[in-house]
DNA sequence: TAAACGTGGCG
DNA sequence: TCGCCAAGTTT
């Protein structure tokens, strides 16, 4: 046999066994605290009831990063238009993409609707029922995984998310800062892992997280692990857990083109590329969004649609920040009588993005994400306004 | 491994 | 006004 180096098993690092009646004892009070705090919401199962998979993987996906408050009218519309996963996989991908406009990260959105196409095509319409199956799809990654799998299908392992983490962090006392403390804080949360009732556990230490161990002013006083918790007894859990200091947000410069047509007031939109930033989401066209000074106005009319000639500026800037940048952008307004319409049609025919005109009616179905919603709306609202010099 | 990837609410 | 933060995944 070779001698090779010895395969390197990708273990969770090695923190302290927790002790088993410690462990036990934990475990007794969060459920204890869970059933009689256990918060209603949308796509949780009524006690004793078996969670469906479908809507446990979908809501998932929909809190990735993403409040409670923000993901439940997106749940239940999506339930609504969508019943089953096979309804899913079945959908048009553009719709599903225009439903999901305003929650943003639209990777989740395509890969929600492939993860669908993957379940119905290759799974007979069923998930896959452990973890290591689920983590195959599309959009599921380690905490998705064990959430479905611990919450859909009692496996016993507990998904660790900015809840568990900040939880564990001040449990245990932690102080290695995040994003560092990552692997213990997984190793830590791995400990608790048990068969009895393993999606209650799950969905305790989340709400616990979220609802008492905050991360500003945590309510200790009430916390079902008062006087358990390393960081309480040291009175520094509101400092927990620590986190890297970060970097600057860099500042990149647009111009927008909103092309109106005057006969119908339809406007101009187009599909963005497939990937990246905005990835297969509908838009305004506009000059590419660039760090440095903002554009002047010879530049970025080079980039206008039809011809540099007869547009207007608008007052104003609108600012959009990203989670890696912020958007300042300006507007420019144009009006199309039906000769200059049809010539754009002309010169466009047959791009990429398939450039079209929106009629005004059906805007909000057209799946703007929040950024191009906000562009627009500047449009809408400077056009009382008198131009201003760029 | 680190960077890319949205948005809205809150203090 | 602004930084922080929310049930992370992908490349």
């Amino acid at each position: 046999m070779p001698r090779g180096r010895p395969a390197k098993p990708k273990l969770a690092i090695a923190v302290p066994a927790i002790d088993p009646d410690r462990r036990d004892r934990l475990r007794r009070a969060l459920l204890d605290w869970y059933d009689r705090h256990r918060r209603v919401l949308p796509w949780r199962a009524e006690p004793g009831q078996t969670a469906d998979p479908y809507a446990v993987w979908l809501s998932e996906i929909m809190l990735q990063q993403t409040t409670v408050a923000a993901a439940g009218p997106y749940f239940r519309a999506f339930l609504d238009l969508w019943p089953r996963v096979t309804d899913l996989a079945a959908a048009r991908r553009e719709a599903v993409l225009a439903r999901w406009a305003g929650l943003g990260y639209y990777a989740r959105a395509r890969n929600l609707h492939a993860c669908a196409e993957v379940v119905a095509d290759c799974h007979g319409g069923r998930f896959p029922d452990t973890e290591a199956g689920l983590l195959e799809l599309p959009g599921i990654g380690a905490y998705t995984a064990a959430a479905v799998a611990s919450i859909a299908f009692d496996r016993p392992t507990v998904p660790v998310d900015g809840n568990v983490e900040r939880v564990c962090a001040r449990l245990f006392a932690i102080a290695t800062p995040l994003p560092d403390a990552k692997p213990e804080l997984r190793a830590r949360a791995a400990q608790f892992a048990h068969d009895h009732r393993p999606g209650d556990f799950a969905q305790a230490m989340m709400d616990l997280g979220a609802t008492l161990c905050t991360p500003r002013r945590p309510a200790c006083h009430r916390c079902p692990w008062s006087g358990d918790c390393a960081a309480e007894a040291a009175g520094i859990a509101d400092t927990l857990p620590a986190r890297l200091p970060k970097g600057d947000r860099p500042v990149r410069h647009a111009v927008a083109f909103i092309t109106l047509r005057a006969a119908d007031g339809a406007l101009r939109i187009r599909t963005r590329p497939d990937s990246g930033l905005l990835g297969g989401m509908a838009e305004v066209p506009g000059t590419p969004w660039e760090e440095g000074a903002p554009w002047d106005q010879a530049a970025a009319l080079a980039h206008a649609p039809l011809s540099p000639q007869g547009w207007r500026l608008l007052p104003g800037v609108v600012v959009h920040v990203f989670t890696h940048f912020r958007l300042e952008a300006r507007v420019m307004l144009r009006h199309l009588d039906r000769a200059e319409a049809a010539a754009l049609d002309a010169a466009e025919a047959g791009e990429a993005g398939d450039p079209r005109w929106c009629p005004p009616e059906a805007l909000g179905r057209a799946g703007l994400p929040s950024v191009m919603a906000k562009l627009v709306e500047h449009a809408r609202i400077g056009t009382s306004e008198p131009g201003l010099p760029l």
